[in-house]
RNA sequence: GGGUGGUUAGCUCAGUGGUAGAGCGCCUCGUUUACACCGAGGAUGUCGGGGGUUCGAAACCCUCACCGCCCA
């Protein structure tokens, strides 16, 4: 046997994680080659913001990842999982700006360079947040292939998706109502604003006056002073005279026409609505359909602005109650409801009411790549997991609007177009430069412009590199739900368009939100946000991995509370204690396994056992099916394990042998392939107790277990089952009776060999602590085919004894009754399946002679 | 308003036609040479309501109620 440090009588995580996390580090376990003959296995991380911090839902997302990586490695894959990180344009610029801000400074007395300089080094400050993070988690990710959207390769491929979407006529620049954040002070895309009902304030506004009066309706009263006529549904009666003629727009006196269009819902308010088109982008349509002026009567900072009227200057929601009370003064406001919930748009970043403004903006024309994204997902080259989040997928997907891509910010990728002095527009690809004196455009591009190009920009895109060609299109994307529209959907547009139609990635695993222990979602108002690290602190990153894995059913949610983390880390002090027990009695790898045919019946059982938990664990995993595959390990380690297999062998260790020696090596085996099963999900505690079960450098890179449904016994299955109802009986009897655990009593076992467990006989008296010797048999149990007679020294409750086969004989009535009602029941005779009737048959006779035992036991029994 | 998921033990959730399950919690007992972060035993459900299909429904269909999410 070769030499093994001891094991200290108790897991402490702490001691281990760092140390071990450095060792993997060190010797390059994590590092994928791109030379390797091996297949690839890639799988390329949902780069976290940069700005931010792991949360819980990170860590879930990162443990799916690491457990699929380290499989696929254990596997023999060439395993790739790529780390890195985006530039979060607006969230790290606001950041950044707040810290100016708390200097007195803005970002324009810096200048756009030494701006750019001050972000950077909060980059890097807060970059390393993140990845000290990812490290406490044990993510297997290749560190040397680090990625950053503001990379310089990176943003070469920015250059040069660009510039072909371009020349591809994709991408164009147009004057349309977009959504503006005059807090961020940009254009925001249509999934940075989040709706929520507020309550406003609908007011009935009558223009005109006399038989050419019209009233309608609105919640943003101060817009009308941007209105260029109001509409009206061609068929409306009510209307159809006024059609084509003016009304005099109250307060600036403008006049206006009424025009009939289809887009109008005569069913809601008074069926006339007004027209601002330079505010709003429903009334953009009508006015580009009636050719309507379009007048901005706001600034980019929200405050009204250019109207000539006294309300000039005024922030927008001064003005709305400005704008009503000058109307109100004037007869013209016919009714007010109040509160009047609707839905207002936000900026997802810092919560301002987004103001939808007509701007001149860089967008990309979707339909073409949307419709190739959505195909690619309808013809199975790439899949969705769970299935049933793929109608989300198409819903969003097939009904994208034009992207608006070009902000007002100094943070990202500048937009490489260039305009003359004449009007001229050049774009420049990668190594491009410009016709001198060209100016380049202000703007930079949305953060997800990068993004979407992450699963081939990060492999060395748009060279043609050697990372590039193994490691692409890569495996799987593991991500929540919630991101599948963010840039999950614009990763397979760039994809599909950039590398010549290859799909990003073949699967898109999805999984749900990580929740509180009621089932509420995290928030930081409700205060029940929780910190991945706290928890990896106080029971380690093995436990969090493991409840957080054990909860991911396929793009559900899950609820997390801290016992159940508790409760994971006491699973791997579990472990931890087996394998010292494994370790005290012998238990070794070495050498060839004995012959399965030679094994007796326990160790044939428990080699069965872990066949099956190893077939079925790795079914689960291959689907995604991370909650299953944990429930699976966890019964196998718990139940089979420690609470049978280990009590079981006890008789054999004590006794010493050949038995004592092939339990040795199957015991060394069983725990040698289990913690091979369970090391991509608890990558610490198991290579701990594997090196020091096994001798050996790293289980990181150690083979993924064999499973071979040849090595099986189904019959010792029975038998141990069989085994195990007796044990249960007589503990329960021992307990009815109130005899002590530690208490040895004096027992014969009867009908052994009838049911063929006289081999077992041994170490159920060691488990139970029933000793074979002559006595005064008093009372019995039957269980198993196999009857029990115990000698209690004549001190047996008759009171507990009656309350235990009164019980049982309940029990066996109950399941007799439902028995007998199928076999009366002619339909059931005559249409259910043979088998189903054999066995009901088979129950029924099972139970009558319970019925019958019991029922002969009770009488039996003496007076109390 | 349009989709969509859900309602199973005190809590969080598995369970796609044949005697209702898990984890945690709860009750009783226990220092037996791996483990009290443990062991042994135990209690707990008209599977949201109603109707239907079927020999048989937690599961399939219809309907109602309630909760949630996405989109508008």
């Amino acid at each position: 046997m070769s030499e093994r440090p001891e094991l200290a009588a108790s897991f402490t995580p702490a001691d281990i994680e760092g140390v071990l996390y450095q060792k993997w580090i060190d010797a390059g376990y994590f590092k994928a080659d791109a030379k390797s003959e091996k297949p690839p296995f890639t799988i390329v991380i949902p780069p976290p913001n940069v700005t931010g911090s792991l949360h819980i839902g990170h860590a879930l997302d990162h443990t799916l990842q690491d457990i699929l990586i380290r499989m696929k490695r254990m596997k023999g894959f060439e395993a790739l999982w790529l780390p890195g990180m985006d530039h979060a344009g607006i969230a790290t610029q606001n950041v950044v700006e707040k810290q100016l801000a708390a200097q007195g400074l803005s970002r324009h007395d810096l200048g756009r360079e030494k701006f750019a300089e001050k972000v950077w080094e909060w980059k890097a400050e807060s970059g390393g947040t993140i990845l000290g993070q990812m490290k406490r988690l044990g993510d297997s990710v290749d560190w040397s292939r680090e990625a950053f959207t503001m990379d310089a390769n990176l943003s070469e491929a920015v250059l040069e998706i660009f510039k072909r979407l371009y020349d591809a006529k994709l991408i164009y620049r147009a004057e349309r109502i977009i959504n503006w954040c005059i807090r961020c002070h940009t254009a925001l895309s249509d999934i940075e604003v989040d709706h929520q009902d507020d309550a406003g304030e609908l007011v009935s506004i009558r223009y005109g006056d006399g038989d050419s009066a019209i009233v309608v309706a609105t919640t943003r009263a101060e817009t009308m002073l941007g209105d260029t006529a109001i509409a009206v549904h061609p068929e409306d009666d009510r209307y159809k005279a006024l059609v084509g003629t003016f009304v005099t727009l109250p307060i600036t006196g403008r006049k206006i026409p009424i025009v009939a269009d289809e887009h109008v819902d005569p069913e809601f308010g008074t069926g006339a609505v007004k027209v601002t088109p330079a505010h709003d982008p429903n009334d953009f349509e009508i006015g580009q359909r009636h050719k309507l002026e379009n007048i901005s009567v706001m600034d980019s900072l929200g405050v009204i602005a250019n109207t000539g009227t006294v309300f000039d200057g005024m922030d927008r929601f001064e003005a709305r109650t400005k704008v009503v009370e000058a109307l109100k003064a004037d007869g013209r406001i016919v009714a007010e409801k109040r509160p009047y919930m609707h839905s207002v748009g936000h900026c997802s970043r810092c919560d301002t009411t987004v103001e939808p403004r007509l701007s001149k903006q860089w967008f990309v024309k979707v339909a073409p790549l949307a419709k190739a994204a959505g195909d690619a997902v309808r013809d199975g080259r790439v899949k969705i997991e769970p299935e049933e989040l793929s109608p989300r997928y198409f819903d969003w997907i097939d009904n994208m609007h034009d992207w608006c891509i070009s902000r007002q910010l100094w943070w990202g990728h500048r937009i490489p177009v260039y305009y003359g002095p004449n009007g001229e527009v050049v774009v420049c690809g990668p190594n491009e430069v410009p016709p001198a004196g060209y100016e380049q455009d202000p703007d930079v591009l949305d953060t997800w412009f990068s993004s979407a190009l992450w699963p081939f920009s990060t492999l060395g895109w748009p060279n043609k590199t050697e990372d590039l060609a193994k490691f692409y299109p890569t495996s799987v994307l593991v991500t929540g739900y919630d991101i599948l529209f963010f840039w999950v959907a614009r990763m397979m547009m760039w994809g599909l368009f950039a590398m010549d139609g290859v799909q990003p990635f073949h699967t898109i695993a999805l999984h749900g939100l990580v929740r509180d222990k009621f089932g509420k979602k995290m928030s930081k108002s409700k205060g029940n946000v929780v910190d991945p690290i706290e928890f990896m602190d106080k029971y380690g990153s093995d436990a969090l991995r493991f409840t957080l894995a054990r909860g991911a059913n396929p793009g559900a949610d899950q609820a997390l509370a801290e016992e159940w983390i508790a409760g994971a880390r006491n699973f791997a002090t579990k472990l931890w204690n087996a394998t010292r027990f494994a370790n005290m009695n012998g238990a070794t790898t070495e050498g060839a396994l004995p012959a399965f045919d030679s094994l007796d019946d326990i160790n044939k059982w428990i080699l069965t056992r872990l066949d099956e938990t190893v077939a079925d664990v790795d079914q689960y995993l291959e689907k995604f099916e991370f909650a299953k595959a944990c429930e699976l390990i966890y019964h196998f380690a718990w139940d089979d394990l420690c609470d049978w297999y280990l009590e079981l062998t006890k008789s054999a260790f004590a006794k010493g042998g050949t038995d004592a020696a092939d339990t040795q090596r199957v015991l060394g085996h069983v725990l040698d392939q289990l913690l091979r099963l369970m090391h991509p999900v608890m990558p610490f505690i198991t290579e701990e107790l594997w090196c020091n079960l096994t001798g050996k450098e790293t289980l990181v890179t150690a083979a993924w277990p064999k499973f071979d449904p040849a090595q099986r016994d189904e019959s010792s299955l029975i038998a141990v089952s069989k085994v195990q109802e007796i044990i249960t009986e007589i503990r329960r009897f021992r307990n009815d009776q109130g005899i002590k655990t530690s208490a040895r009593i004096v027992a014969r076992f009867n009908g052994m060999d009838e049911v063929g467990l006289s081999s077992y006989e041994d170490a159920i008296r060691f488990i139970v602590r029933c000793d074979k010797e002559d006595g005064n048999f008093t009372s019995k149990i039957d269980v198993a085919g196999v009857t029990i007679e115990f000698d209690l020294s004549g001190a047996i409750d008759i009171k507990a004894e009656r309350a235990r086969l009164t019980k049982d004989l309940a029990a066996a009535e109950k399941d007799r009754n439902t028995a007998k009602i199928k076999i009366d029941n002619e339909g059931f005779m005559a249409k259910a399946p043979m088998e189903v009737v054999q066995e009901i048959r088979q129950r029924l006779a099972d139970t009558t002679a319970d019925i019958e035992r019991i029922t002969a036991a009770l009488a039996a029994l003496p007076a109390e």
